[in-house]
DNA sequence: CCGTTCGACTGATCCATGTTAGTGATGGTC
DNA sequence: GACCATCACTAACATGGATCAGTCGAACGG
């Protein structure tokens, strides 16, 4: 695979257009590659580790465990995402990191991502926009949480993954591959995966959506998003921002 | 008043030792103080200013509106905060900015804190500390929506607040004042503000906390960080961490 | 001084969602 | 082939919190 078809670079390339010597200071960057198994959690909480990784196939999510035992999933990486790029820049991060599929991703070191920096500013900016997309989300989640119902919730949340992936060519406006289990919907969007089930009922009934078999078929697509109030705006996604 | 009384300088300093001459290039940054009156929004909705600003006085919250007229709260500023420092780093913020109380604030030009970063390392530091602190924040808040229930939530939103203000010494463990009406406490907790009603009555009836006429009284703080599951760590308050 | 607004506060009712306790299908493993 | 784990799915029941519909007192503008 070219840079250019990575999925971290078809994501850039979606907002800042970046040069043919931007693309090759973005192939420099990536170090090794390393395969991590599902299921097994990454477990990088409490530790301050000076690399950071870019997803480069599979699927992972961010959460916080209660004491209570249960868990609040903050958000879900997909391909092209960063991996503990907070940890790097900032203090030790205090969430955990569980790969849902068997993931590859890529070692970015700190200085390497700084130097690129300096002597490319586009792609710094290219960057920043992605940093700054990923907290954009979490606060539209914490809105979410705070203030839709459960049906909004999850048209909401299947609406803004399938805007990130067709990002990357991983899906269309029909739908979207999908490996999530009904009990990881339940710790993104704080509903018990009983309601999951009621709710993802209610939407294929309503021929709204329908989520079967790790497949996200959006079956009418605008009354998702109005029943959903999804307000693509948040996500920045309409063309290159940059020229 | 003079900097290290500054209410910025005090979270500062709680966290990085600064030296005088960081100290002095603090006070440099300081531009043209302005003053707001409570209510009124100030609107940063949609725009992309150059500008910054440090609250010196008063609060502040940032919120998202919903179509359907609600709000959600995202967080609450208070002395020593940034304001707006996300849109001039970033993209134009999406969400809008009300005044609680008459507040004042000091300019900060984007170029001006570039150029102390530069020569003052450990106050970039201290600032990068700050931003990520606030981030900790908004995840803490957006578990406490999705995972916790109503008295929790409200003792760990008062808790934080607590914490928050001790560092700028406009608190204490015994309580704080506080401008913020139960309508606030429900747009920020997802609440109706008559379940926040009942939930305070029930939090003093338990002897926990009372929070009367503007002022929060912690009744008893140990039982009341128990019952909120409220774990001081992400707020990295305990101590300079550079020395 | 009166009328208006706003915020704190309350009781009654209802419903969205949680909880508990299952069934059945699938796939992996020894 | 037996066993086990995981996941989708369901029904019955329980409940936290929303909603509705107020009262009351304080602050404020005219």
């Amino acid at each position: 695979m070219t840079v250019l078809e990575s999925p971290f670079a078809r994501k850039l390339t979606a907002f800042v257009t970046l040069s043919d010597d931007d693309l090759s200071a973005l192939s420099d960057l990536y170090g090794r590659r390393r395969k991590y198994p599902a299921g097994r959690d990454m477990s990088h909480e409490g530790q301050k580790s000076q690399v950071a990784y870019i997803l480069a196939e599979g699927w992972v999510c961010s959460y916080k465990l209660l004491p209570s035992g249960t868990r609040q999933i903050v958000d879900f990486q997909i391909p092209g995402d960063f991996l503990g790029l907070r940890s790097v820049l900032f203090r030790t991060s205090d969430h955990s990191v569980e790969p849902i599929t068997r993931i590859e991703a890529s070692e970015i070191r700190a200085n390497d991502l700084l130097e690129a920096f300096a002597k490319r500013p586009r792609l710094a900016a290219a960057v920043l926009w992605a940093a700054s997309r990923d907290e954009a989300m979490v606060v539209e989640h914490l809105v979410g949480l705070g203030r839709r119902d459960a049906p909004q919730r999850m048209g909401h949340f299947l609406l803004e993954l399938g805007a990130r992936l067709r990002l990357i060519g991983r899906g269309t406006k029909a739908g979207f591959d999908c490996p999530l289990s009904q009990y990881h919907l339940a710790d993104a969007l704080g509903l018990s995966s009983v309601h999951v089930n009621r709710v993802l009922r209610q939407l294929r009934e309503d021929g709204l959506c329908t989520f079967r078999r790790g497949r996200v078929e959006f079956d009418d697509y605008e009354r998702l998003v109005e029943m959903a109030e999804f307000d693509r705006a948040y996500l920045d996604h309409e063309g290159p921002l940059l020229k």
